[in-house]
DNA sequence: CTGAAAGCGCTTACAG
DNA sequence: CTGAAAGCGCTTACAG
């Protein structure tokens, strides 16, 4: 009674039996007599056994425990996915240990440390806006542990991903604002090093060019919080008459309310004096707001279903085969009233 | 290199020394040479050596690890609060393992299972609306194992806890309420098995009796999410004008977001027709919303933090002394245009 | 059908 | 200053 806790000893002691024995007899080994099993799982029963997972972990070289590394919980998007793979991670028998890096390398290093050394299965990582230096990374790949990106991926490290379709997103983002009549349209975007903001940007890039839309460079500001957003759309709407853009495309929901904020508070109606859309649709949010806000729906709860499902096939190879999986999800165009103009 | 991963022994064999000296000189034991440390912790570096906290756990009877039970992680509340934890968890070494309950009990008993078969140093929960029986919850107890409720405290187990002022908040929201000259105040309430919604109903309960304002069975409804926020406050606005409230006071925010709903859809004004106040705070919510949504803020954040330090200090006492401290945390009224009148 | 023995990786009281 | 030994709780190849 050391810890408190019962023990396959204890169990074997009160029946004069081996430990070998009952712990055979509890996992219904088929050498064990009927008998010696009913006698070990009625007593396992009576003490409220709980078998040590750590000794097993450490038996077998496997915890059963996959390692989380998020920016921020708090996030919608981030909690989605979380969701999703602890839905399965329960099904599968499997717990999940959840660090946060609140966008720190510093962080995110020592959080992939803590990780390590308790022996994680394998890691399901996005990474943070500071992650420029990717060894603490790479390390997790070195000592054969396996890793899955979602969301925000690292490129310079080769192993699976889930990801979405940002720059297609982008693209049918920018593109329905084309479409409800939007002929300046400008992009708030997220940091440049985060492969997500760049292909959004792109997205939203290519859509201007492939309709003969100018791009001005005084449009495309680097914001992505409410705060940014609202500042951002400020200088917009500061600009000379004829440069006022039309519409904005914003690189999340987030930043889109900032940017509603500032609108309303000049005086802008919105869709029809500037229209403007997010990305991610944080469902908590952008239904409820007014008007309700259009947005690129990312799949979160599949995103992380996605990740520990490739986690799983990973460790189900006979052996690391160096073969990785690049998966992509498709995106949803959400059309709500932010981009519905009233002749539609 | 069975598990891929470098262990004491491996320093050992390659520096011809003990893994008992290997062990002292990795934590700075005095009693070791500064020759064999500085030895040892080169080699250390150099081959990446990341001690293996399983062994460690086993070995110690304390994985530094803590089990948090929540009904679900998306909530932004919830979040808050794990975020809170895994703050101060971070700063004092441990790590956290969450699991979901989705409102379930039978959920919540397996986490709880698995939680204690990983031999978490102690449980964090929160529990979920469907939880009537508490034999998962003393069993933990049972076994020495010390746990601290947040929120949603069980009121049937003897432990620690960490809440907020339910009743006063609730009561401070109905005050205001009359206070901006509502006379026909609704509550939309949680389900009452769980504390925090019967606390809130009291606290709204008694201050319309010492305002002499009347209580009226139909204008307490049972809804806690948007969609029976929405239907709930239909109910509200088709009673016979005479009866129709001129104020709801809502559980919690989505609720509240669901009555408004509602209220716009039947072209009533908020506030001047009715008022309307939420609880909880969900700031990347209420502040949004239009109008702008008051509530009463509870430090979910806070509320994290006070719950880890608890567990920290049980740990810290030469033994259990069945004395449980339950922390009650301080609301605030925040108020916004929902419940401010023009005239005001 | 059952048990003794060895080992997962680490730590520490004991001995020298 | 260092090492051998035992043990944390469990599992399993080997022997009988």
């Amino acid at each position: 009674m050391k810890s408190g806790q019962v023990t396959i000893k204890d169990l074997a002691r009160e029946l004069n039996i081996s430990a070998a024995t009952v712990s055979r007899a509890l996992k219904d080994h088929p050498d064990i007599s009927k008998s010696t099993k009913k006698a070990v799982i009625s007593l396992a029963e009576k003490l409220n056994y709980q078998p040590n997972s750590v000794a097993q972990s450490l038996r077998h070289s496997k915890t059963n425990t996959i390692g989380i590394i998020v920016p921020e919980i708090i996030h919608y998007f981030f909690s989605s996915v979380i969701s999703g793979i602890e839905d399965v991670a329960y099904t599968e028998g499997y717990n999940v240990m959840i660090c946060q890096s609140n966008e720190k390398i510093e962080r995110e290093i020592a959080n992939t440390k803590a990780l390590l050394s308790n022996r994680v299965d394998g890691f399901l990582v996005s990474i943070s806006k500071s992650t420029q230096n990717f060894d603490h990374l790479q390390n997790i790949l070195n000592r054969n542990v396996p890793l899955v990106f979602f969301d925000r991926i690292c490129t310079n490290i080769n192993t699976h991903s889930v990801s979405v379709e940002d720059y297609e997103g982008a693209y049918k983002a920018t593109s329905h604002l084309i479409e409800i009549g939007c002929k300046k349209i400008a992009h708030l975007s997220g940091p440049q090093n985060l492969l997500i903001s760049y292909n959004r940007q792109k997205g939203y890039h290519d859509a201007l060019i492939q309709n003969n839309l100018p791009i001005q460079d005084d449009w495309i500001l680097v914001a992505d919080s409410l705060e940014q957003g609202f500042k951002s759309a400020k200088k917009l709407v500061n600009l000379p008459k004829a440069e006022r853009p039309d519409a904005i495309f914003a690189v999340n929901d987030i930043t889109a309310v900032g940017a509603m904020k500032a609108l309303k508070e000049c005086g802008l109606k919105i869709p029809e004096d500037i229209a403007i859309i997010g990305f991610s649709d944080d469902q908590k949010l952008a239904p409820l707001l007014e008007p309700p806000l259009s947005s690129v729906a990312q799949p979160g709860f599949e995103i992380g279903q996605e990740a520990i499902k490739l986690f799983l096939k990973e460790i189900s190879k006979p052996e690391r085969d160096g073969v990785f999986e690049k998966k992509v999800l498709k995106t949803e165009l959400i059309i709500r009233e932010s981009t519905r103009k009233n002749k539609d």
